[in-house]
DNA sequence: CAATAAAAAGAGTTAAAACTCTTTAATTAT
DNA sequence: ATAATTAAAGAGTTTTAACTCTTTTTATTG
């Protein structure tokens, strides 16, 4: 459906979200065990969403990942971007090149309805 | 999105649907020109779509693939099942493992429009 | 200003999906 | 019956996604 990054990201963001501040930052060890997310995996993950400013972070002791004034209102579809690419929303669901309205697919109206564009 | 596999399995199904009949057999050579998928790739997906009885087939001299009585009335579903496991289905687009309407997860009710069950 | 704690960066390995090639079996036509 | 043709089966290789480990940088705290 979605790479699992994806999900793992998605996840990771919400958690943070939820449980960060500015003054109360969120420890890798802690996303990844309360997710249950491969640890190392997901501090690769981390490294991309900050870079991208889905959220913040800072190092050293009780250093760690916290939400920034944009994190709240992020679409969903960003996150969705970093992690796989925008493959997803230039292509059909099938891949076929060249589908649209006037090209239809034998699927294009059946998803049509799921594509978040 | 869906795997390849699965596209070009539901793309060749709908091909030999279209241009082949018990008396009109439609080549793997044929399949694989007309919708631009690897030859050798596709012949291992055609004969996963014959085990599961979507497609008929002969070998020999024009032989080829031709619809059955079934062909027309499979759900696109079953072909998803064989090309990508059901664990589309029994999984929610995150892979969360306990999730349903009870304990849902941030995107459960974006998503539940798209799910096909 | 050390010592320590945390993320960032770099450089991998492993596992899964996509794809290829060769051989075998079945069917048809000569 | 033999040769030709086509799919099936078997056994790969290549590419991409998932995951791991080590080293470096940055910040905190005693
Ligand atoms: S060609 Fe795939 S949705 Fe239209
Ligand atoms: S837990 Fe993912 S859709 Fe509900």
């Amino acid at each position: 459906m979605f790479s699992k990054t994806f999900g793992y990201a998605l996840r990771a963001t919400v958690y943070v979200a939820v449980h960060g501040r500015i003054d109360k930052k969120v420890g890798l060890q802690d996303i990844s065990e309360g997710l249950g997310i491969p640890h190392y995996f997901l501090g690769k993950i981390m490294q991309d969403l900050v870079r991208h400013g889905i959220l913040d972070s800072t190092k050293g002791p009780s250093g760690g990942f916290f939400p920034n004034e944009h994190t709240a209102d992020i679409p969903l579809t960003n996150i969705l971007k970093i992690t796989d690419g925008n493959l997803v929303f230039d292509q059909c669901a099938l891949g076929i090149k060249r589908c649209n309205a006037e090209h239809p697919c034998p699927l294009h109206d059946d998803f049509a309805a799921c594509q978040m564009k």
